[in-house]
DNA sequence: ACGGAATTCACTCTTTCGAGTGAAGCGGCC
DNA sequence: GGCCGCTTCACTCGAAAGAGTGAATTCCGT
């Protein structure tokens, strides 16, 4: 059933105990699964991965200390059979796109019945992949859309801390002009109406936090 | 130790079932509480409140079917004796107002230790308020400022929709000018930059949503 | 090396914003 | 009654934003 023919080692990371405790409890009864470590941050995560070697990691994004992207990055670096599946509160297409891209094998959310959660559990450990219909049909539906650049991204920041577009070329070390063009691609890619819609959008979609 | 003399019998309502496990695993074990019921949405929640009559009711806010807010508005409204703990995710001082003002007896982050959730329960079993210093800081903080008035917050929603104050005044039924008046109000109240700073600032302390 | 995409900057022009000011009606509260 | 905050509307004016175009540059992959 396992990569090793027993239970699969499962690790859990989160900073809520609460939903540490739900999973732990929920996963306990599963025959076949096994609770060998928890994390409450990100830097917790790192070290008892290393020393565990779960066949699993279920792993929250926003965490202390050090982000669950990174984290899952680092482990997916570091050991060519980690597998990662994220559980969060948050769905938005660019957040699921840039945790499978640095190498999730799962995007579950928290709202997801326990069904979904072990099923995701078995086909990741058995080296799959597993989408939920919602958030698979989340990415679907922007395929098409470009991402935004990074250098997009922290404009956006900018924008929405109520900085004017001269000080952002200042702080960005670029002329208002250059400011100007990538608000004008920002709301062609997003479909805003101005850069107060694009800031909404960009939240909700998961380009920036906050 | 609970009003009557027995144990505290407590309803569970939350959209997730990982939260709700993990809060009856929370509970379990303590003694003087025990969970009565459970709710996976606002319209449970109220039935379930009124078949069981609980002594403490811990509510989430964003639940499908009926805002978490309506339901506590709803339950100490219907009866004197209701207590009601939000748990929820999100801080930020306009919701804790908000819930504390429909009659809330405490409001809780998801990320409270265990023992802050369980002294919250035995307390507001009893008939006080408990806030965990966090959320008392933060509202703290901002008592001096006056919170938005709805039609101002219905304004910020059109702004985030990228709506122009033109287009704005249509929809509400005023002026133009009304609308750019009661922008740099909320401009002022905010302590905001430009539309855009102020929708930002607005989803951070929870006058409007996503 | 070549084509293409991303990035940068410039210039014009219209619309929108936001500041500043003033004024008037309405409602609650002491 | 009088004060105060909310709401409404009006008018001016300068600053900022966004549309539209064009063009040079750098970087990347084939």
């Amino acid at each position: 059933m396992s990569p090793s023919g027993q239970c699969i080692r499962v690790l859990i990371a989160d900073d809520h105990p609460l939903m540490r405790d739900g999973l732990r409890s929920m996963l306990q009864p599963v025959s076949g699964l096994k609770v060998v470590a928890e994390a409450a941050d990100g830097a917790e995560c790192l070290a008892k991965f290393r020393e565990h070697r779960p066949d699993v990691a279920i792993v929250d994004l926003q965490m202390p200390k050090i982000d669950g992207l990174q984290v899952i990055g680092a482990l997916c670096n570091e050991y060519d059979d980690a597998r990662c599946i994220v559980l969060t509160s948050f769905a938005g297409d660019a957040r699921v796109s840039r945790a499978l891209n640095v190498g999730a094998s799962s995007y579950l959310l928290k709202t997801s019945r326990r069904d979904d959660i072990i099923r995701a559990l078995f086909d990741v450990a058995r080296g799959r992949r597993y989408l939920d219909s919602d958030v698979a049909q989340d990415i679907a539906t922007h395929r098409g859309t470009e991402l935004l650049s990074a250098k997009e991204v922290s404009v956006l920041r900018l924008i929405a801390a109520g900085k004017r577009n001269r000080v952002i070329g200042e702080e960005l070390s670029v002329s208002e002009d250059t400011i100007k063009t990538r608000i004008k691609n920002i709301l062609a890619k997003l479909e805003a109406d101005d850069r107060t819609h694009a800031v909404s959008i960009a939240v909700s979609r998961g380009f920036i936090d906050q």
